[in-house]
RNA sequence: CGGGAUGUAGCGCAGCUUGGUAGCGCGCCUGCUUUGGGAGCAGGAUGUCGCAGGUUCAAAUCCUGUCAUCCCGACCA
């Protein structure tokens, strides 16, 4: 294309609503524009890119025997109310868009598709015969994010490959999970992108086994959490970890001690002169569920410890039948404010253990009477430990399990691995952090779907069984911005090759000598008709707009027909680089070819 | 939903404290010059100052409300 007849309007300036280089640099590069919160355009360059993103997932989605389809948007309620996630999606986390037609039914515009797809399933697949089969898709999913932010990072509208795979039994799965995950780090290692894989919690979605594939990026909204020998990677949400053995404690004898403003840990340790290693600290948190019932819930964990919530509502949601219910809508530190509400008022918060008393619990008609107690692995193992006496500026010290403090029944693992933590497999090996971008996540669903939707196929003995599933996304349009935030440098963005909207830019310095024109038309019509996607920038502008725009384009080879072209030569600046050499006019076409083969050069077929 | 901030020309911003009839840079249009790293000179166009009320002789400026956007948090297949 000719940069004279483009729709090209690139910004000197930062936009101003803008946070990341990568979001700012796209919207000063002219690839897209904000309509709305958290909805954007995507302009001719951008649809480009995402085509390229699109096209790549593709290709490994078809090579791995997936098979394409496109599923609706619109998505009728009760298909949602089959699988109970109508109310959670609606209600709790909010994120889907709900609306109501004329004749009264509700829709909702999919965030997701497992309801659709499980009800096709169940119209479809009659027979094992029919299984293993996998189909996907590539087009906008709607969110009703409570923040958007970031640009295409998190909008409320995006592109996306959801995969769904249906299957015999849970060896089935295995495979084609295992297929998947080779199949992502081939799509990512094509797209020229550094990643690492992570295991990772599987969240609302629910299932078992599940990774996320990291774009690793200062920016990233996850930490992730890895050994150096390679083995162990977990998104800090999941991750395991030996946590730091505890200090000896010193006292020897169970007493109640005098600690006035010691309601903070640091202010305890200072005042008992001790180590946060030796404290039980107990969180209280108020946790909903979707029945309107509320619970209490004590934590006690080791001092130095801190709570991972991700792991805890795991532990509440799997606790949510006791209650009658079977969603988690929220979880929250009890606050002074909100305690107040849901406790008698003198109860002494700061100075409180495992076995505060129910008694402290308001009367109230949703809200249980009785405090659910956790216990995480950390503060099983102390011995003469520290622990709030339930009275305020009290506590206990030289406490064992048993006597007079009662162990909670319920040992779960709530805590927050940190860098710097033994890994679980190997203790000798340390756990580093890195950031990083979630562009693609695949979950072993098992028979969660199926199950509930009643999803069935007859199986070889002639018994009707369930169908077992997986899922498998990628955010295409935030992989492509997630490119932009790993590459990219003071002038502008640096696309990979597999992904810029075009490999080549023609550039003519001065478009009143009439050979530099000729020779530019030229190079950029071998180019193309050799099938490299080559722009000429032929605009009345000056040398300097033109590299200017290049750079912040992120074209990978810029091509300028310069003075040089009456010797018959041309200059080519390799943007990566920013490496320049002078080429014969002839040679530009091999040369070019050759380097953009080698640039797309993927994993071995 | 809690905390913080901002809304003034297409974009980026100043003006607001101390009310007096709107400005700078970039961009845009015209002309001349320039022509390899976002040119120079001259001329020109562009605003319901987010919106609605209020105070006042007079409001971009003060007050109230409201909407929108951004940041931190909560939230997030």
């Amino acid at each position: 294309m000719r940069l004279s007849q483009l729709l090209l309007v690139t910004l000197r300036e930062d936009p101003a609503d803008a946070e990341l280089p990568s979001h700012k640099l796209l919207v000063r590069a002219g690839y897209i524009r904000r309509v709305g919160n958290g909805i954007y355009a995507y302009l001719p360059f951008m649809w480009r890119v995402l085509q390229k993103v699109s096209q790549i997932v593709r290709e490994e989605m078809n090579r791995s025997g997936a098979q394409e389809c496109l599923l609706p948007q619109l998505q009728p309620a009760d298909l949602w109310r089959e699988s109970g996630r109508w109310e959670t999606y609606t209600k709790a986390e909010g994120i889907m868009f709900a609306l109501r037609d004329r004749q009264d039914r509700d829709l909702g515009l999919g965030p997701t598709h497992e309801e659709v797809i499980t009800a096709l399933a169940r119209d479809l697949i009659r027979s094992y015969r029919q299984l293993p089969l996998h189909l996907y898709q590539i087009q906008t999913k709607f969110r009703d994010e409570i923040r958007p932010r970031f640009g295409l990072m998190r909008g409320r509208e995006f592109i996306m490959k959801d995969g769904y795979s249906f299957h015999a039994d849970a060896a089935s799965l295995d495979q084609t999970y295992n297929l998947m995950y080779q199949t992502y780090s081939r799509i990512l290692q094509r797209c020229g992108l550094e990643f690492r894989a992570v295991e990772a919690d599987s969240g609302a979605i629910g299932g078992s086994k599940s990774h996320e594939f990291m774009v690793l990026a200062e920016a990233g909204e996850d930490e992730v959490l890895f050994s150096e020998d390679g083995q162990y990677a977990a998104n800090s949400e999941k991750a395991v970890s030996v946590p730091p053995k505890a200090q000896p404690s010193p006292f020897t004898a169970v007493e109640t001690v005098e600690t006035p403003d010691c309601s903070t840990l640091e202010a305890l340790c200072e005042s008992l002169n001790c180590s946060a290693t030796q404290v039980l600290k107990t969180v209280l948190y108020g946790a909903s569920f979707e029945n309107d019932r509320q619970v209490l819930v004590l934590v006690g964990l080791r001092g130095d410890q801190t709570v991972n919530e991700v792991k805890l509502v795991n532990a509440l949601t799997a606790r949510a039948p006791r209650y009658d219910a079977t969603a988690l809508i929220s979880l929250s530190p009890l606050e002074s404010e909100a305690a107040q509400a849901l406790l008698k008022p003198d109860c002494p918060l700061g100075y409180i253990a495992p076995d505060l008393s129910d008694k402290w619990i308001n009367n109230q008609p949703h809200l249980e009477p009785a405090f659910l107690r956790l216990l995480d692995e950390t503060a099983v193992p102390l011995q003469g430990f520290v622990a709030g006496a339930n009275q305020l500026g009290q506590h206990r010290v030289g406490l064992r399990w048993g006597n007079p403090m009662v162990q909670p029944q319920e040992v779960v693992d709530v805590r927050q691995a940190q860098a710097g933590d033994r890994a679980v497999h190997d203790p000798s090996q340390r756990l580093r952090t890195a950031r990083g971008i979630e562009i693609g996540h695949i979950f072993q669903l098992g028979r969660k779907y199926s199950q509930a939707m009643g999803a069935t196929y007859t199986s070889e003995q002639g018994k009707e069984e369930a169908l077992v599933m997986g899922c498998y996304g990628v955010g295409v349009s935030r992989l492509a911005q997630a490119a932009v935030e790993q590459s990219y440098d003071d002038q502008g963005i640096i696309w990979p090759v597999a992904l810029a909207p075009y490999q080549a830019i023609v550039v003519i310095p001065n478009l009143k000598d009439a050979q530099q024109v000729a020779v530019a038309d030229q190079i950029y019509h071998d180019l193309n008709q050799a099938g490299i996607e080559t722009l000429l920038d032929d605009r009345q502008e000056r040398a300097g707009v033109k590299f200017k725009d290049a750079d912040l384009l992120g074209i990978p080879y810029r091509v300028v027909t310069g003075r040089a072209v009456a010797q018959g030569e041309v200059e080519v600046v390799i943007r990566a680089s920013g490496e320049s050499v002078q080429i014969a006019i002839d040679q530009i076409l091999p040369t070019l070819r050759q380097w953009i083969a080698r640039a797309l050069a993927g994993p071995d077929r």
